[in-house]
DNA sequence: TATTGTTATACTCTATAACTATA
DNA sequence: TATAGTTATAGAGTATAACAATA
């Protein structure tokens, strides 16, 4: 983790400061709006989806499902979302934002998506593609996208 | 955040999902030694430099004073570190790895690294220098290193 | 019997503010 | 007066296990 010692010449620590970037900004974006940085990535999943499982909620955040219902909990108390069974198995339920959510949903997905494009504005142009295919390979995400 | 949409063609998702990795990373590696993801941070924190203050250590972590010190308490009542107070501002305090601490934090600093060093193994080995420019750029390294 | 979600418990992290001691 | 760190409090996240309803 000292800078330049290891034989990757540093790549570690930049990846690591980068993860740290990335999901501080998450963390930023909600501070505005009295939300955690779970909070933010919940409804971001959230609206990108219009309606969203349980489990597979759950799998997005890595969140166990306790925490889930927790994290839902409160993001129900607040008024910003709402669950409702599910028609085709009465064990599962799904998640939608409410009216109020979806406002603030836009305002915080428009604010998390134009930090990141920031972030990305700081790579040359001719080297985006390399990058997210170096991207892609580390999160095992097949070359061609998913 | 869905795939392919953007202007950016899925780089702004990828990012994001790589910060999930990298960090969840460190919790995993923590798990098997019941310590949490900030808790392996301070430690490899540690580690790498052999001693450290407690305001340089709150800034590399991004997390506040009183959190620190309730992060330190935790590790300390665990018997893996130290505070002395620093000889040279009376003010300051300083934390080490004690013997046991030590050991730990090897343990763990090389499975993170190992870790790491896994993702970038997915990277072919003439992409790696100018992915590490990229991830500069983005956390406004300057290109030359830090 | 297995799966989906909720509840309970206990511990950890985060954020803010008030406080002590040094500078 | 400013800075370093601690303490207190309250809300939020995480992990485990026990549980009810449904498949």
């Amino acid at each position: 983790m000292t800078s330049g010692t290891g034989s990757d010449d540093g790549l570690a620590e930049g990846l690591i400061d980068l993860a740290h970037h990335v999901l501080h900004l998450f963390a930023d974006v909600g501070r505005a709006h009295r939300l955690s940085q779970q909070q933010v990535e919940l409804i971001c999943a959230v609206i990108v989806r219009d309606s969203i499982g349980m489990s597979e909620l759950g799998r997005i955040l890595h969140v166990e499902k306790s925490g889930l219902s927790n994290l839902v909990d409160r993001l129900e108390q607040r008024g910003l979302v709402t669950r409702y069974s599910d028609p085709a198995d009465r064990r599962a339920t799904r998640i939608t934002l409410t009216g109020e959510g979806t406002t603030t949903a836009m305002t915080i997905y428009n604010d998390v998506t134009s930090r990141v494009r920031g972030l990305i504005a700081g790579i040359p142009q001719n080297q985006r593609r390399s990058t997210l295919s170096a991207v892609r390979a580390m999160t095992g995400d097949a070359p061609a996208g998913r």
